[in-house]
DNA sequence: AACTATTTATAAGA
DNA sequence: TTCTTATAAATAGTT
């Protein structure tokens, strides 16, 4: 008979479909939770992608960012151009299985060009326009940056522009919002660590993704306190 | 004087830089390590991005990867199949040339994409930057239009814009969140709300990713088995 | 890098 | 499914 508590484990595939998926299930949100506490003690950004076993969907996801443009999602130019003489070596099954990964990256381009060509009849809520402003406006520091190069590094003050932007955001939540009961749902700011943007070139959407919360009741909140447990 | 011991925690930010530093690389290892525990016990894939607390650096990145492309992250999994049988009945002339039409697609986006995430470094005027500026700016504007739309026509003011502009973001909001409350330092992340991701196919993680590894003992292999571990 | 006292995470079982 | 409980693991502070 089995010990009724945790047992040791080997690290190989979970041959009972059954007990996969359970402890799929909890080590997933253990998972999750741990990204959550590494990201709010040391203030760092932490993405984590899961997909569910059965492979169907993408079961939980946790993302970070503007990590993509760094990545190069995009193939290099050179790369995409001389694609099509590369072609003529290529039998059937490669060419169309070329097409469909082009087909991708295109779909991902446009994905992506929405958040600087944001169809503003399409903008269906305040919040998401304020998404799109937000990408546009990290794009703006960029360029201020290297504004101030040419002009001798003279305009640096106008760093702080995303701080204030994303200031007003929470003293303003603040205003509409006077109760103090912390709950769970609170999420980093995206614009908070200005420093990864500076560094890079890259504008891009610094938004997108963050936490996806766990309705569970862990205390998911960044500074939060509340040893969340049962103490014995 | 303190336990021995591990004490116990509560979730927010480690103040002392130094413990902040240690503690970040022990809870990094550890999550690596059950993100990779995770992938090989449930057959899944899993993929953790984490920045140092620095944020200069991605510091380290675990991805399980070809995920993508096995499972159509970035368009749903009909619509893949679809778009590969609608190649079905091309004969060889015509898959060449929807690939180029696709190619030429792809980089007329890349070029857009430089202009809303222009390479800083590569700006060699003053002048050139102002151009880039000025198109982003035009991108604001339109933003800003489509927003006072939803603050019910009100004119968006100069000083007390940003106020106005976030409180009704909170109150749009609160349509998905019932109850939030805030504290200045805590920003809500404007994409949360899932019906970002459910309405675009491509909301994934725009990842091309690739496994790094971790240079430690771990079994970061794939069907390893091995309890790697020191046993008593 | 190692070492432990403790806290956490969890595999089975209920 | 969700809760319980015994035990394996992770890890905070120390050396």
């Amino acid at each position: 008979m089995m010990p009724m508590g945790r047992t040791k484990f080997s690290v190989r595939k979970i041959d009972n479909p059954t007990s996969r998926q359970a402890i799929y299930l909890k080590r997933r949100d253990g998972i999750i939770k741990k990204a959550n506490e590494l990201s709010v003690l040391c203030d760092t950004d932490v993405g984590v992608i899961i997909f569910s076993p059965s492979g169907l969907r993408m079961s939980s996801y946790v993302l970070l960012t503007d990590v993509m443009d760094r990545k190069g999602v995009f193939i290099p130019k050179a790369q995409a151009v001389e694609a099509r003489s590369r072609n003529a070596g290529k039998d059937r099954k490669e060419l169309e299985e070329t097409l469909y990964k082009l087909n991708r990256q295109l779909l991902e381009a446009q994905e992506k060009m929405r958040y600087y060509e944001p169809n503003v009849e399409k903008i269906t809520s305040l919040f998401e326009a304020g998404v799109y402003q937000q990408s546009l406006e990290n794009a703006i520091q960029c360029i201020e940056q290297s504004k101030a190069k040419f002009v001798g590094n003279r305009i640096v003050q106008q760093s702080n522009d995303n701080k204030e932007v994303a200031a007003s955001f929470a003293v303003v939540d603040e205003e509409t919002n006077t109760d103090e009961s912390s709950n769970a749902n609170k999420n980093r700011n995206p614009l908070r660590d200005e420093h990864h943007h500076k560094e890079r070139n890259s504008a891009g959407p610094h938004l997108s993704l963050h936490f996806l919360e766990t309705q569970k009741n862990w205390n998911l909140s960044r500074g939060g306190q509340a040893p969340r447990l049962n103490i014995k």
